[in-house]
DNA sequence: CATAATGTTCAATTTATACTGAACATATCA
DNA sequence: TGATATGTTCAGTATAAATTGAACATTATG
C-alpha cells in the first residue's frame, strides 16, 4: 500500500475503536485524552510515525501532541526510532506491559508515594510537639498510616512482578 | 472535652494535614477532592460525625457532602453508625485496606475491564469482516489487547491478596 | 549567513468536572 | 395534620485541567 495515501487517509473504523480504548485507559489513569490518542494510533500503526503523522490524522494541535508524546516518553510507552536521511523524530509504541508499568508506576506513583511519606512524617511531627488527652488514640491512626504506607511501598514492586514480562 | 466545643472548633493543624493527605490520595484515585477531605475528617475524627459535622467543618456544600458520603459507601470507605434518639445518620472511616481495596476495586476498576472486554470483542469483530494485506500483523495486536486484558484480570485479585487484611 | 524544518513553551481559551444551593422527597414529631 | 428535621437531586455556576496556536528555540541546509 502506498505510503503516502495510507498516511493521508481517513482513520478506518478499527483504529477509531482502537484509540478509544486507549482514551478510556488513559482516563482511569489519570492521563490527557490527547495521550490515549497518540499512543493508540501509534500501537495500531503499521509503521513508525511523526509529531505530525500524529497531529494530522488526530486533528489535534502541534503543542498537545508535542506534549502527549513527551509523556508517552517519560514512562516509556514508546520508543523513538530511527529513520535514515529524515530529521524528524519517529515514534513506534512499546508494547512490553512490564516496561510501562514499570515506567508508570516510577514517574507517576512514587512521586506521590513519597509525597504521603513526607507528609505523615510532618503529622507525627505536629503530634509530637502536642499536649493532648487523645495522643494515644491519634497516635494509633498515625501508625494505621504508615503501615498502610509500608503495604504501599511493598505491594507497588510486587504488582510488577505478577504482571510480569 | 465538651461534645459541642469539639465540635465545633476550627480545624487544628494535624487534622488539615490529615485532611490534605487524604485530598491528595483521592486526587491519585481519581476522586473528587471533596470524597478525600470527607474521608480525612473521619478518618482522624475520633467519634462519628453526621452529614452537617461534615459539611461545617470542612465549609462545602450540602450537596458535596451528601454526593461524597455515598460515594465514600459506595466502596465500603466509611460505615454507618447508630446514634441511640438521634435521627441522623453518622459515619465513621472504615480502616481495613482489604475492604476498601475490594470495594474500590469492584466499584471502580471492574467496571472499566469490563467496558474494555466489550470493547476489544467490538474490534475483533471489525478485523473478522474486514479484508486487509495486514490483517494478520492487527491479529497479532489485537491477541497482544487480550493478553493484557487477561492479565489485568488475573492481576486485580491478587492485588487485594497482597494487600491482605 | 538566511531560510526552512522541526520541536517546545506558554498565555489565552476551551472543555470537562466538581461544587453549590435551592427545590424536592421522606420521615419524624407535636 | 402541619411543622420540622434530614438527606437527595440536579440545573446552573465555578474551578481545574487540557488544548490551542502563535512565538520562540534549535538545528540543519543551500
Amino acid at each position: 500500500m502506498n505510503q503516502v495515501l495510507k498516511k493521508g487517509r481517513v482513520l478506518p473504523d478499527m483504529e477509531r475503536e482502537v484509540i478509544e480504548l486507549f482514551i478510556r485507559m488513559a482516563d482511569v489513569l489519570n492521563l490527557p485524552r490527547s495521550v490515549g490518542e497518540i499512543y493508540g494510533l501509534l500501537f495500531i500503526s503499521s509503521d513508525p510515525l511523526c509529531l505530525d503523522d500524529c497531529r494530522i490524522r488526530l486533528n489535534i494541535s502541534k503543542g498537545s501532541t508535542s506534549q502527549g508524546l513527551k509523556i508517552l516518553r517519560s514512562f516509556g510507552a514508546i520508543r523513538t526510532v530511527y529513520i535514515p536521511g529524515d530529521r524528524k523524530d519517529y515514534y513506534v509504541a512499546e508494547t512490553s506491559l512490564r516496561k510501562m508499568a514499570s515506567g508508570f508506576a516510577s514517574e507517576q506513583i512514587l512521586p506521590h508515594v513519597h509525597n504521603g511519606e513526607d507528609r505523615i512524617g510532618r503529622i507525627q511531627g505536629l503530634l509530637d510537639q502536642q499536649e493532648s488527652d487523645d495522643k494515644e488514640t491519634l497516635q494509633e491512626k498515625i501508625d494505621l498510616l504508615k503501615n498502610w504506607q509500608k503495604r504501599a511501598g511493598k505491594t507497588l514492586p510486587l504488582i510488577l512482578k505478577l504482571i510480569g514480562s
